[in-house]
RNA sequence: GUGGGAGUAGCUCAGCCGGAAGAGCACCGGGUUGUGGCCCCGGAGGCCGCGGGUUCGAGUCCCGUCUCUCACCCCA
């Protein structure tokens, strides 16, 4: 039987991994521009650190998580998400001390134990960001803008951004009650799971697709009608800065997280018109994540992207080949072949040859499969002559040139004006 | 965790009523002992996902299981 990866988890080949590439350069770039710094963070964690930081209510935390123990009997979990962890290195490192904001990326794997499905995986790959220190909404601003700077520049236009505010300590409570005893009202009608979350987290009745709860929603409060001034205010400070920033929005009231450790604002980057795993990026503010897990109270808001769903849409990268393929005979020829393999690598422009020891002319197929635009041959008649023939791989031209000028060629099409070798 | 569809060569797939495992593409070699693509010829490559059952005989029928996939649940 043929070896095959663990369910969930899958092997990125070319050419999808050139566009995974892509997708990192696009987004280093964009946190570069805007000063954020590399967090690199242990896949586990104390399984505590989930319980307490996303709640343990959630799907995440109740059905999802790969909990293990350790030698010594500790309970640890492979991370579900990055943002507990960035936290969780905020504290521990006093990271905060040297002045706020603090603005930190991640990019890697994260876990749940979810049925698979295409564009949701078991291990699957998120890069995000998180702005820590600021209850401004400039820097909801910052982040959803970054978020959808790196969508535009990826070329993935036409998104919905949809935002909502699922309103802060002050006002949430009460909303839950008003929602809570408004779904009571018509809590024969709705669904098992529905009931659950009514009494736990009232708001994540709005996630349900079910009919007949979607039935018993019409007419439920909204939180909007709930929102305290504070909350009301940043929620209206954050639409003027979207609109200024020229980024397209839609207010959602209905938008709920599936973390409990979300304040005010939340947003999601969607697909339109795609039923099933139609978000790409997501994120929100977390005013008390940080104290709630033994931080001094620190205000924070962050983004995150699924890598895999957003790759899943990229174009194929078409990257134009440079460079040569050397092809050379047995013997002395393979000699100087291999010096010059050297040399160019050394010059910094792309060079290959065989390593199989196969005849010429399979030398010559392997040159074209490469798609190189050049090769270069050696045998002996080079040798003797003291030059090499160059033959283009698209005209089949072919001409005997030195070393020096065939640096020369290399080095004229590496400029950016541009050449076609 | 629930329900539908599908697993045959590296890839895409055909395989009838149960009766000797196939095609296209890709790969390797030759046609040309110093030359790629096109063409021609040849070759290699398969526990027919896995396990059990029915049968003289199973890729084919039945059961189980695993995986993929779609829809839920939920999420990036």
């Amino acid at each position: 039987m043929k070896p095959h990866a663990p369910r969930g988890t899958r092997d990125v080949l070319p050419p999808e991994s050139e566009a995974w590439q892509r997708l990192m350069d696009v987004a280093r770039e964009a946190f570069w521009l805007h000063g954020y710094r590399e967090i690199v963070l242990p896949v586990m964690e104390h399984t505590e650190l989930f319980i307490r930081g996303i709640g343990e209510n959630t799907d995440i935390v109740s059905k999802e998580m790969f909990t293990f123990r350790d030698k010594g009997g500790r309970s640890l979990t492979l991370r579900p998400e990055a943002t507990a962890g960035v936290v969780r290195a905020f504290i521990e490192h006093g990271l905060g001390e040297k002045g706020l904001p603090v603005k930190l990326y991640y990019c890697g794997p994260m876990f749940r134990h979810e049925r698979p499905q295409a564009g949701r995986y078991r291990q699957f790959h998120q890069l995000g960001a998180e702005h820590l220190g600021s209850a401004h909404p400039l820097a909801d601003l910052e982040i959803i803008s970054l978020c959808f700077r790196i969508l535009e520049k990826l070329g993935l236009r036409g998104l919905d951004l949809v935002v909502n505010s699922v309103g802060d300590r002050v006002c949430r409570p009460a909303y839950q009650d008003g929602l809570r005893s408004f779904l009571a009202g018509g809590a024969d009608q709705l669904c098992d799971d529905c009931r659950r979350r009514m009494e736990a987290s009232p708001l994540r009745v709005f996630d349900c697709k079910r009919e007949e709860c979607r039935e018993t929603l019409r007419g439920a409060p909204r939180i909007s009608e709930y929102l305290c001034p504070d909350c009301r205010e940043h929620l209206r400070l954050l639409r003027d800065y979207l609109k200024a920033a020229g980024i397209d929005f839609r207010l959602e009231p209905e938008l709920v997280r599936g973390l409990d450790y979300y304040t005010r604002t939340v947003f999601e980057f969607q697909v339109p018109g795609e039923g099933a795993q139609n978000a790409l990026a997501a994120g929100g503010r977390y005013d008390e994540l940080v104290a709630s897990l033994g931080g001094k109270d620190t205000p924070a808001v962050g983004f995150s992207l699924g890598v895999e769903r957003v790759v899943l849409r990229l174009d194929p990268v078409k990257k134009e080949k440079k460079g040569i393929y050397i092809v050379s005979k047995d013997g002395k020829p393979k000699l100087r072949a291999l010096e010059l393999l050297r040399e160019s690598h050394h010059r910094g422009f792309p060079a290959e040859m065989d390593t199989l020891g196969r005849s010429l002319k399979a030398q010559m197929k392997a040159a074209d499969r490469a798609s190189r635009p050049l090769a270069v041959i050696i045998g002996e008649e080079e040798l003797e002559g003291g030059f090499l023939t160059l033959r283009d791989m698209c005209s089949s031209a072919q001409e005997r040139v030195t070393e020096e000028e065939l640096w020369r060629r290399l080095e004229k099409a590496s400029r950016p004006d541009g050449g076609k070798y």
